[in-house]
DNA sequence: CTGCAGGCCGGCG
DNA sequence: CGCCGGCCTGCA
């Protein structure tokens, strides 16, 4: 991997397999857009930035090289051996070789975790759009405007900005049911009842019994945050696409989810989340049904 | 108008 | 314990 710099854009040749599409929308993030022309455009931070992929070629636009490097390099995961975790999960597995074709571009964002924790509360009995629509809402409403290119985005609210929000506003942004939830665990990280920090140091188990301390956190919330925000990359977030993939691929019990949870942790270890990964864009895009 | 979405909670047997 | 109904809200 090396990197150009082109006018007020970079360019990161011979990367190991990024795809911005297969990324972007394999369900890990909530803030990225697409654009007119394919790119994507997302606030991480107090950052914003537009991507485009061309084979293994990628494109920051209106990125300086020092954001690149205090930021998007790590953010995307670029410096991993992605070839290497590919041929050791399809390696005496067919259904995992032909799911990694579909995602072979598949990276796992190492995002913000207390982001994850809130986003995927909000995620719990909901659709994909109205997710991102809460989590906009939310941003603009307590987190900091940031201007790049001349347009306004907001960054997402650190748990001293989320914590003096009530109930109701949060029910405002369009939270639902969920809004007792958000409120509860901005009080409780805000106030150190759970410590992020500490939880970034425990193993997957350890940390995600925390994370359901929280109300409206619960296995599969805490498998998605920890695995995208606290990179434990042996979670293995068992969701309805994953429970279908799991039943069609490996013939597991549709609903017995502590088995599938067993069954991956035991198959999988430490690529876990890799290995969600693909299977869960392998069976959106084939549109998989029971 | 019903049904349901990337789950979780609480009450019941 | 395991099971199952209900849940904000918006959209098909």
């Amino acid at each position: 991997m090396f990197i150009e710099s082109e006018d007020k854009n970079l360019v990161i040749k011979e990367v190991d397999s990024f795809n911005d599409k297969q990324t972007f929308e394999c369900g890990q993030c909530f803030r990225w857009q697409r654009q007119e022309d394919n790119s994507y455009i997302g606030v991480v931070n107090d950052r914003v930035t537009r991507i485009k992929s061309n084979n293994d070629t990628l494109v920051l636009y209106d990125t300086s090289l020092d954001d690149f490097e205090k930021v998007w390099r790590a953010y995307l995961d670029l410096d991993r051996d992605y070839s290497l975790i590919k041929s050791n999960l399809a390696e005496n597995d067919e259904v995992m070789k032909e799911a990694i074709g579909y995602g072979q571009g598949i990276h796992i964002l190492q995002q913000d975790l207390w982001e994850t924790i809130i986003s995927f509360i909000i995620s719990a009995n909901n659709r994909i759009p109205q997710i991102k629509k809460v989590i906009y809402n939310i941003s603009e409403m307590f987190g900091k405007k940031i201007i790049w290119n001349g347009k306004e985005y907001y960054t997402f609210p650190k748990p001293e900005e989320l914590v003096v929000g009530t109930e109701d506003d949060f029910a405002k942004c369009g939270s639902g049911f969920r809004a007792k939830y958000i409120k509860a665990a901005s009080q409780m990280i805000h106030e150190g009842v759970i410590n992020l920090n500490a939880v970034r140091e425990m193993s997957f188990d350890e940390s995600s019994q925390e994370l359901m301390k929280i109300p409206g956190v619960g296995i599969k919330v805490a498998s998605c945050a920890l695995l995208y925000g606290g990179q434990k990359y042996n979670a293995f977030p068992v969701d309805v696409w994953i429970k279908r993939i799991m039943h069609y691929f490996y013939n597991m019990d549709m609903n017995n989810v502590n088995k599938t949870y067993e069954f991956a942790y035991d198959k999988f270890g430490e690529f876990g989340g890799f290995a969600q990964q693909y299977l869960f864009y392998y069976a959106r895009e084939k549109q998989i049904r029971v």
